[in-house]
DNA sequence: CGGGACGTTGACGGTCGTCAAAATTAGTGG
DNA sequence: CCACTAATTTTGACGACCGTCAACGTCCCG
């Protein structure tokens, strides 16, 4: 059992740094082996988030195999792009610490955020189709990920049967979820999306060790309309008022859910008889 | 070149007959094999839709091996289910004729639609993930699928290279549709989304050897709205407005676009300097 | 031919977008 | 470390877009 409260701690005070490994919070020995200064190698088979990220499923003799899929690790900046709409596509790339949005843009200009993602999740789904990139992946903080070259996925995957299937699983994960925002952005208010968003976000949060009822947004209110479908006054005052009803306490991005039945109300209203 | 005319009379008024293939116009055998009065056998490598559907990029060594990946066809009356939110996956299934809608829905009886598919196109991968299917796939008119076992198409997929990639584009491509729909959905206005909805309906069809000005919608205003995260009556007031504006013609279903340009504009405002 | 599903149109109201201003915070450079 | 500027957030007033409700018309199928 984690330490929530002590976790959460962590996630509040390590954000940008690089020493730490804020978002998950497993005892075990670095998965990092330094080659020399400049190739980093990485292995899957040590990796704190091996039960989030891609090897999930895998026998310890398989794990040891798919060390060879992650060619290295890469660091992007607060801000830098992972990669961006246009550019080759040629791997995946396994978030190891940090916090991305994706987002695609129309060509007259607006844009439209498509997700978040946080440590252990896979990004860089859209570019196999054309090998290219249709969207952006920009660090909403100091970020690492391993990075994945996708022919070196496929080639392991036909040997792996466990890699295969979960390489599969993965992208239809991100069929369905990406349902769910559809089902959001076209069907739900303005309170009902940001309680959902908040849901959603506190339980993947919780899947990695932090608190069920406190966390930190790493994104602008701005960020969070575009990916709700609404403008940043909006979400503004929606969060004005689940405090004003005694949902949430709101400072600034850090957010506590003071009741997490009162949002899932708001969700899924129950129908009285 | 086909005659997209003649073809859309095809499609027009072949819509429910079980012998005609309305929605390809290229002259080779039949696919099928009869084996006997109950199982009927489907050869992917005869197949008039190869060139849209699974098989795109084999070589016809390649073709004929991926024929044992087709289990069997299945035909669907309209307004019934392909599959449905719940049931068991076990397969994915190419659309051989009709029309189908894929449908979402919330704990509290809310849904949304999150496709309509066509001939060539693909339905089934949300399954994949949990071995349950998320969505329903109605049935928009009387159809008929190729059953596609996954675990056959997993098997083969380690063998043959190009299959294996062209599961992964399929998936990857769902994924890039469904950005889009979240652009649509979450900053588009309302004429906006009916003219994208109609531009890529009809840019579909014409990959299918129909009229790029003419079709037949095969979905209800509803129907339509729901996918658009519109109204119905919205939806209708919106094709009027359209007809006012002598972009398109609209006779219930039969819609005759007659300012394709127009429909750019609207979807992506020119911005004058 | 009749009933039901589907589509159209109008009137009205609510939700959320727009514009604006002020408050608070974060980031930068001296 | 502090001052200054930019970025972000909050709040208010107002209006537009679209949803709701209702009535009527049309088409399809049995």
């Amino acid at each position: 059992m984690y330490h929530a409260t002590t976790l959460l701690e962590n996630n509040m005070k390590a954000t940008h740094s690089e020493e730490s490994h804020p978002l998950i919070a497993v005892k075990v020995a670095s998965n990092v082996i330094e080659m020399n200064s400049h190739s980093i190698k990485v292995a899957c088979s040590n990796c704190n988030l091996r039960e989030l990220c891609m090897p999930l499923g895998l026998s310890p003799t398989e794990l040891e195999r798919i060390d060879d899929v992650v060619a290295n690790r890469r660091k992007i900046k607060r801000g830098a792009t992972l990669f961006r709409n246009g550019e080759k596509f040629t791997s995946l790339y396994a978030i190891r610490t940090g916090f991305f949005k994706t987002c695609v843009a129309s060509e007259d200009g607006r844009d439209q955020v498509t997700g978040f993602q946080m440590a252990g999740e896979i990004v860089g789904l859209d570019g196999i189709v054309n090998e290219h990139h249709t969207c952006d992946a920009v660090a909403l903080e100091d970020a690492e990920v391993c990075v994945m070259p996708f022919d070196r996925i496929e080639e392991l995957s036909r040997e792996v049967n466990a890699l295969q299937r979960h390489v599969h699983k993965i992208m239809s994960r991100e069929i369905v979820r990406e349902n769910g925002v559809m089902l959001l952005l076209g069907s739900m208010r303005a309170e009902e999306r940001l309680a959902a968003f908040l849901l959603n976000l506190v339980q993947r949060l919780h899947a990695r060790g932090f608190s069920q009822s406190e966390l930190i947004l790493r994104m602008t209110r701005e960020e969070i309309g575009s990916y709700l479908g609404l403008k940043l006054e909006t979400v503004s005052r929606t969060f004005s008022k689940f405090v004003d009803d005694g949902i949430v306490e709101v400072k600034q991005r850090h957010v506590r859910i003071l009741n997490t039945d009162a949002l899932k109300d708001i969700v899924n209203p129950k129908v009285c008889n």
